[in-house]
DNA sequence: CTTGACACCTGAAACGTTTCGGTTTATAAT
DNA sequence: ATTATAAACCGAAACGTTTCAGGTGTCAAG
């Protein structure tokens, strides 16, 4: 039913080999031939088995990505950017895309394993680095080829990209300083998150750097969802000293806590300034606006897909570890 | 390198069939032999070749989904969730996830095409089904098997789940008629989209029913981004004679419709009423929160995923067609 | 007339599984 | 003592490609 190169073979009157040859433009077959395999096959219908394929050139040319989603309410634009940008570099270059969604735990190792060990994919994508990550810890160990959205602070060297997120911290906690805030409140994430850490350093920092005193109990670990921000500004606000300024580690955790100040009935970026960060498209249509830290999503899918078909493909990276500048986005939920 | 069936048949001392046939629990291969097969496999670390067992079985344990994308600044929480639910029962019934993300046009065409023919996977979901959709008619035309989240308007059968989208806006529109609204606008998303239509004749039937005018010109149409939603309520009330309630079609274009409200200094609830559709969550911590149809799409992601692995497995379908009851979330942004 | 070069083509092996159709051995039934 | 049955195992083929290592036949150079 399906039509194989035996059948070309058969039709063209040629052998297997030499219609494999011509399909695959080698040139060692005449140009007539090639052009006649070439009409017979695409007159059958002729697609290649890609499970032969693979089979045989020891390549899936498939990359892998396994998601942390959380539960089943898992809604965060911050990914389905990404995705956008990573699926559209992979098929570019024609490579398949193997999505898996997986809470972090010991079902996510088993994930990695099974993806690495079964060769279903020729490279992973890994997301959302944590400090102590057994996945990058594996994937170096078995030598298997993976770019990273992020670092990590074990010690290996393997390609990422990352946004500098220290600075890009410090620039809104500056940005909120300079405003006249002297009691910032900070959201922060689960701390094993990497990029969490690098966000409450750069808040620590600029307090520092000003001169401020840090009270600790301003610093609450939320899990970067909207319903956390929420729950968590509304304990802050709810506070008799309550903050003038909350710092959210992300945007969506800054949404829900402009919310809960909203329904305090404060005027966001006026009785309280609240500031976020990745600059997620909402971003732009909360209400105000919200005043935050722009990350290049889409384009960061693309480059470390674009990284690692670069691995696979054995070729050098031109370089090995991006770290993008941030740039402060001022918008009316920070007031000023 | 890596350990294939033929080392342990060596190290264990018997033939590469019984190896297969322990290791996929035939009869007729001994207990002990199992055992002693089972733990040599897992001592050397042994995964099956996948790429061979595709090969050989003519299966591919993979699903596929393609994401209709627009533009680099895709960000959906509707597909986020869904994604969840889809991926979360592919892996749970132990079949891989092939996903690709395109506009719909010529190349989204392609990529089914070439997933189908090159029986990349099993089977396929398709979502966000559109009146004459083409690839429906592709992948009945090729019997392939697939299921959809909508439906469509051509004769075809085939298994799908959708939720019943007239009802849910004649739920909302109803609302909004019985606080007393009688200019009631509509925001629309392109007619090509199924849902879109079935939205937009709950609005028109929930309007005639009540004996209510229907002003053509409260009638706009978006492109179910928060952007637009924000553009196209802008202008509604830019009016002077505006409309008191706007039903958009889609939460985020409500979403964008309430920030527009706000920048003009309307209170959204109060001033105007603006509901929306698929409650997504970010309906719920908006401010107001936004009134709303509830769609379970987490677990709509989960049924599709479910129905096409038992239409893959041969097994019948209970229900071919499931539509889903509506289910009317009033917050506050409504109103009353 | 031989030799070498070249263009074009091909058989067979290999990739790692699964499965069909056996065989062998032990045991039970006649 | 023979035959049937069952349990445990195994060889070889097959899935559809790609690729290695040739094999023709033609033609020009020696």
């Amino acid at each position: 039913m399906t039509v194989t190169l035996k059948d070309i073979a058969r039709a063209v009157g040629k052998s297997v080999t030499t219609v494999s040859s011509a399909l695959n433009d080698y040139d060692d077959v005449s140009e007539e031939t090639k052009a006649l395999v070439r009409r017979v096959a695409r007159e059958m219908g002729y697609t290649p088995n890609i499970a032969a394929q693979r089979l045989r050139k020891q390549r899936t040319d498939t990359l892998g990505l396994i998601l942390p989603t959380f539960g089943p309410r898992f809604s965060d634009p911050f990914f389905s950017e990404l995705l956008a940008g990573i699926g559209n570099e992979s098929s570019a270059n024609g490579f398949d895309l193997l999505v898996s969604t997986q809470a972090p735990g010991p079902d996510e190792d088993e994930a990695y394993r099974r993806v690495v060990s079964g060769r279903r994919v020729d490279g992973l994508l890994v997301v959302r680095t944590r400090r102590n990550d057994p996945r990058i810890a594996f994937l170096v160990e078995q030598n298997f080829p993976f770019v990273a959205f992020g670092r990590t602070e074990q010690d290996f060297d393997f390609p990422y990209v990352d946004e500098d997120c220290v600075l890009g911290m410090k620039l809104v906690i500056q940005h909120l300083i300079d405003l006249g805030h002297r009691r910032i409140a900070f959201i922060a994430a689960p701390s094993d998150l990497m990029f969490a850490t690098y966000r409450l350093t750069g808040f620590r920092q600029a307090m520092e750097e000003n001169g401020l005193p840090l009270d600790e109990s301003l610093i609450l670990v939320g899990d970067m969802t909207q319903r956390s921000g929420h729950r968590l500004a509304g304990e802050l606000l709810d506070r008799p000293d309550r903050p003038t300024a909350i710092a959210a580690c992300n945007d969506l955790m800054a949404l829900g806590a402009m919310t809960a100040a909203q329904e305090r009935g404060l005027m966001v970026g006026q009785d309280i300034a609240i500031t976020g960060f990745d600059d997620i498209p909402p971003a732009q249509y909360s209400h105000p606006p919200l005043t935050t830290v722009h990350q290049p999503i889409y384009r960061i899918g693309r480059m470390i897909c674009d990284m690692l078909i670069k691995c696979i493909n054995g070729e050098a990276l031109v370089e090995r570890h991006i770290l993008l500048q941030p740039s402060l986005i001022i918008r009316r939920s920070g007031g000023g």
